[in-house]
DNA sequence: TTGTAAGCGTTATCAG
DNA sequence: CTGATAACGCTTACAA
């Protein structure tokens, strides 16, 4: 007797369908692989059997034989920003019209760098043929090296891990699409409300307010920190808002710009005319806050699917194509003006 | 000569930890699965070599023999609400935590039935062993029953799929708190913005607006159609400010109060002087609207944690324990107010 | 155009 | 406590 249990009712399998429509196993493989060379009577006569058993192909025996997944990995950071969810629909969509699955891989924001190697362990583990990492931190670390090596990644909101391939999306161009909206409306400095140093996005916004700052002989007031919140944001507007001749701010996301705006609102400092905000994402809020904000918008959908067509063009070997021009948008709305003559 | 490429470079398999390891492949197969009966001895071995090797399980090919795969799929709608996505985040942390992967199948909003159906035979062949179902439309087809017969199933949003389960949230709770609150401040009728009509959570919060206003022996005022977006709140405000003796409107969702809220004010009607609104999900903007918002939160990760873990627990044929009392709250901040005097 | 045979890496069963 | 062996369901290579 066997030494596995009988299963007298498990599900049908290839050999099962091919006893039902009179040929060998090896000819439904063909037919589900849509093989040219399968008489269309044949190929007919499988179709009708898998669909009289309710037949359908088990991923686990396709993948052991074929050596080929059709996975893709994605390791995500607090799933519930704006960004983060926007992103993922992008790279889901992309893989799906091509014929593969995603798997994601959650990771607490300011997870430590051994967090990350698990997530990408979970997902090598899985059959990830390439991982996409929407993550914020660096990944030098040479364990990480090791991975991306071994399995195929890009980074979907900053820069492609081949350091020689272009940047996604530039952070520092948004840094600098801000600041510059602000000067050139007239304002003599521009404060800065950081989004997370942890994340490296955060850190590129805010070299690139140092740097046009510099560029213009400004010396950058002091950072004012973030960490995304729209709470974050009102704490750090109550900071500006005791600062009487600030009279512009870059806020590292709407999120935050949302509370910062509250905070100067209940001091008293109406916005734009006493203080211009200029932010990053144009969430689909952005329109709505009161008054409705300047932002730099990121294209985070578009963003998700040019990591996956980057990355599945790499899994197959093809060429990717002309990847679409992702370039940050500085959307005027009415949180910015020109200062007020004093 | 075999048949395959002989492939020198494979990645280390069982066999190669066990010879490196001097045992036999079962054992470094029972030390994998923590099987008590191994000596210490051995086991260190066996862990040993698999460090040395940098050994990694075969996902595909472990199912194929055990026929478990641990997957958990998930079924989502438009990725980029923010309930969408702190649904699947609570989702994805309950997997992790019980050793399951989560598996995602996205469908476009106003997607067709057989759009459904299709990313559920996705996520069946990929080998999930449950579904978690985080989508907008009645499943009663008796397509999807078949499917949800065979592969474990739970509704993430409104209600479990097994008619005896209680309820995850009660849709119909969250309208009534939001409806009576305002007739408690003394308002004589309730207008309301209604959720699109495609997700029963719309149909769910209409019904009991009308259901309490019956209750009171109120004649329902005609429903002002939304589809969650700000935008469409932007137009059902432009609606509601034309109409003089609106003094409080019921809005099916936070991000379409924020464009109802700006068309009042556009339209020079004080929110909540002139009109109170509440709305619902309490998401981490809605205290920094202008003004604040009274919403009827619902706690989104928490009820993805319940739905995966109601879907593991009859997976793996254990009880479920207790359930998390999921019950919605209304949170009173300051769009909302008796109304004035005339 | 179709069929046969081998093998993918793991786990379950049974024997020792 | 450990090992040998037989599946799991599919695809690749080759033969017919």
């Amino acid at each position: 007797m066997s030494p596995r249990r009988p299963s007298p009712d498990r599900a049908p399998n290839q050999m099962d369908v091919a006893r039902a429509a009179g040929v060998s196993a090896q000819t439904v493989s063909r037919v589900l692989a849509g093989h040219p060379n399968v008489r269309p009577d044949t190929a007919h006569r499988v179709h009708a059997a898998i669909d009289s058993l309710g037949y359908r192909i088990h991923a686990a025996a396709a993948s052991l034989a074929s050596g080929r997944t059709r996975i893709i990995g994605m390791i995500v950071v607090s799933n519930d920003r704006y960004a983060s969810a926007a992103l993922g629909a992008g790279v889901e969509t992309t893989a799906a019209a091509n014929g593969y699955t995603v798997t994601t891989a959650s990771v607490s924001d300011h997870a430590s760098t051994s967090a990350f190697l698990e997530a990408f362990d979970r997902l090598e583990r899985q059959g990830a043929e390439g991982v996409v990492l929407n993550v914020p931190v660096e990944l030098d670390s040479p364990e990480m090296q090791l991975r991306t090596e071994r399995t195929p990644s890009t980074r979907s909101q900053v820069a492609s891990l081949q350091p020689d391939a272009p940047l996604v999306v530039d952070q520092h161009v948004i840094g600098r699409l801000a600041v510059e909206h602000l000067l050139d409306l007239g304002h003599r400095t521009v404060w800065h409300v950081g989004g997370d140093e942890y994340w490296i996005e955060g850190r590129h916004r805010r070299e690139a307010w140092e740097q046009v700052l510099h560029e213009r002989g400004i010396e950058p007031p002091p950072l004012i920190p973030g960490e995304w919140t729209p709470e974050s944001g009102y704490r750090a507007g109550r900071t500006i808002a005791a600062i009487p001749d600030a009279t512009a701010v870059f806020v590292s996301s709407d999120e935050m710009a949302f509370g910062l705006i509250r905070a100067l609102h209940e001091a008293g400092r109406r916005v734009p005319e006493d203080v211009s905000v200029v932010s990053v994402d144009d969430i689909a809020l952005a329109a709505y806050a009161s008054p409705a904000l300047t932002t730099v918008r990121q294209p985070f959908e578009e963003m998700g699917r040019a990591a996956a067509q980057r990355l599945i063009s790499h899994i197959e070997g093809t060429d990717a194509g002309d990847e679409p021009d992702l370039h940050p948008e500085l959307i005027i709305r009415s949180s910015t003006a020109a200062p007020l003559a004093r």
